[in-house]
This record gives structure tokens, sequence and C-alpha cells, in this order.
DNA sequence: GTGGGATTGTTGACAGCGTACACATGATCG
DNA sequence: CGATCATGTGTACGCTGTCAACAATCCCAC
């Protein structure tokens, strides 16, 4: 599991495997608990060769976030590929951004260190929309946030004028939600109360946008 | 303004003196920068005294946190002072949501460490909303929310069937703002952008409450 | 008042952390 | 084949949170 006894000198592919130890323990307790000692202990190497790799702690942490983003967007995706399409523009648009909420907000709660992991770290917008951070079908989550808004747009359900930044006001909600479901006073908030207020903020973001 | 020479053995009063300088470090650097050691040194005392006054770190940064929670509310009552009492009913309910809105946000802002304590350490419920957290005129930024959300269904302008859990959506949009602009990807977007979201999200709640 | 807890602060120690510096190993390419 | 350069190792330092044992002081019962 942990410690692979390795018989050459080179590791191989130490970064890999140092990220891959970052995330399990982010997994558990969050970025801050993603020590770089006990990294390179997983990867069964001494201490200072995570130098070779990443300036710093810090820089250790920012790679660990972006490949939680990328999981984020998988859970997205994996949402919004069940849409049913069949309907009229209008509703699919709609289930369009309920999509990416849910699969958002399902992705904090099943995960919350790796959910942390990606948006608590400091980063800037343009790195946390590059697209190596993407989901396995090559779109970002922020890219599937802004494909519903247009459908909106384009069917009619939201004034173009408010389209833009659109983004940043549905974001905003439910990412609150999350966090302070996550991390802040709504910490123990019952799970099932939590599901109905997750839709309800959907909801309030479908009508205020 | 850090080493006080003491004269007697006792200190007077540790316990605040520690919180006072946790304060300090959250108010430069949020939470994690709150350590025990530095605390107890700014104070003038030796580290383990602090262990007299509180079980860990993590209550420590509790009790800072309280404290933050506090100064949350007084940037709030502050804005809330300012409303225009004038106007029919409905536009004094919404402009109270607004208030409420605005001096949260305005707080995370011009206090994005104090912020970031108050909100991103974990706490239960009726721990944020224990009146020992309030501001100066004694409401708690829960309460404030809760008096606008039953003044608008006063005024007619939210269903009273709405009502219930109302909070969680509007403290959700604006804390999700808040949080994305301060730790999150929107870390440096331009402040003027920044505010006119903030306007924008009170907005949509507004709507879709 | 005086003696004896109960409070509160101090000393010393330990393990774990991030990281700097010097060194060892080995792959790669002239 | 030998030099170079990327990669991993060893040792060391100062910092952290915390434990255990000890010391000073306050305060109350006699």
């Amino acid at each position: 599991m942990s410690a692979p006894q390795r018989s050459t000198y080179r590791h191989g592919d130490l970064r890999q495997a140092l990220v891959g130890a970052g995330l399990e323990m982010a997994r558990e307790s969050g970025p801050d608990a993603v020590v770089l000692r006990e990294a390179t202990r997983r990867a069964g190497v001494s201490p200072n060769a995570a130098y070779r790799h990443f300036a710093d702690r810090t820089a250790l942490v920012g790679a660990v976030s972006d490949a939680a983003l990328g999981a984020v967007a998988e859970a997205i995706e994996e949402e919004w590929e069940r849409i049913d399409r069949r309907g009229d523009a209008a509703a699919v648009a709609h289930a369009e951004l309920e999509a990416v909420g849910i699969g958002y907000l399902r992705f904090a709660r099943d995960e919350p260190g790796l959910f942390r992991a990606a948006f608590t770290v400091p980063r800037d917008l343009e790195s946390a929309l590059s697209p190596d951070k993407a989901g396995p079908r090559g779109r970002t989550p922020f890219e599937l946030l802004g494909i519903a808004l247009d459908d909106l747009v384009a069917a009619g359900e939201l004034p173009a004028e408010r389209r833009p930044g659109a983004e940043l006001l549905a974001w905003s909600a439910v990412h609150g939600l999350a966090m302070l479901a996550l991390e802040g006073p709504l910490h123990d908030l019952d799970p099932e109360l939590a599901r109905q207020t997750g839709r309800r903020v959907i909801g309030m973001v479908d009508r205020g946008l």
C-alpha cells in the first residue's frame, strides 16, 4: 500500500507518486493534511527528494489541488451526461444548469477533503480554467457552467444582458452552500436537509440570475 | 507593542491577551497563521502557560474565531443602522436584506483574515448563533438576516411558504462569493468588478429566494 | 494569622515539520 | 569512455504543538 521498496536508485515517476500520496492525504482531511515528508515516506524516498520536483510544500499542494479540480470536473460531467435531451431547449438548458450544481454539490458531499483541496487553495482564475484540469471529456467545470448559461440565453430563458458574469453568480451560490456545510457553521447540517437545501439554492439561482 | 514586561507572577488576564494576539495573527493571514507559541510570546509568557486556558491550539483558534464573528456582526449592524426607514415596508425589507449582504461582503473584503477565521473554522450552528458572538447591539449576523427575511414576508414580498430555511439560501450565495474571492479561484478579481458582482449576487438572492 | 489546597505560570524535553547545504548516484550524450 | 546534469541521500537547523514535573501565588478554612 505505502512504502514500495525499490531497487533502482531512480524512482521512475516520483512527481506523480508525490501528487498521488498528496491526494490520499487531502482526501482524508483536506489540503492542510498534505504533509511533504509523509508524501515522500509513502513514495519510499527521502524527504528532500521532493524538492527536485516541487519548489516547496506550497507547490506540492498546488499540484494536488489541480488534480482535485480534475476530479470535480469528472463528477460534473457525469451528471451532465445524464440529462434527458429530448425536451424543448428551455427545459434542457435548465436541466444543464441544475446538473452542474448537483454535480458540484455531490462532489463536495462525497469528497469533502478533495473539494476543499480543489477550491480552498489560492489560485488565479485562468489557472482554474486552464484545460489541463478538465474532466475526461475535456471540459472544465467552468466551461460546462458557461455552456448551460449560453443555452439558457439561446432558449430565451435568460435575458442576454444578464449573461456576462452570470457564472460568478451561480458559482457563488452553490459554492457558498458547500463551504458552509463543509467547514463552516453548517458543519453538521442534517444530510437530508442539506440535499434539499442544495436543490433550493439551485432553484434560487435559476430564478434569480 | 508586543512583549509587555510584567512584574507580577500572575498575568492578570492571560486568556484575553492570548485571544487578542491570536486576532492580530488571524487578521494578517487567516486562522492558520494563529500559532500558539507566538501568542504566548506576545503576551510575555511561557508557551505552556496557554494550556491553563485552552485545551490545545484548536481551542485557542476557536476562541479567536468567536471573537472574529463578533466583528462580523458589528460590520453588519453598521450597515443596518444606515437604512433609510422612511419608505414603505417592502422597500425597507429589501434594504435590510441588502444591508446584511453588503455588510457581510464589506467585512470579507476589508478583513479577509478575520473573515476566514470567523467562518472557515469548523463549528456547529448553535455555537455560531449563540448571542455571546453578537455585535454591540446584541444581535448576531444570523438574527439580522432572519429579521430581514421576516420583514420581507410581512411586506408580502416573499411567499410565507418559502420563508423557512431561507437564511441558508441567502447566506450561501453571499458566503460563496466571499470565499471564491478570498481564497479561491477568484482570488485576484478586479476590486470594482468584485463590488459589482457582490451587488448582483444580492440581487439574485432578492429575486430568487 | 496561618496552613493547605487550588490556580496559574515556568522549565525541560520530545517528536514532527519544512527546508537549506553538501554529497552520492547514475543516465545521457559528446 | 568520460563529463555533465538530473535526481535521490544525509545531516542539520529552527520552528511548531504538547507532555510531565516543578514553582509561585492566591484564597479560604481554621
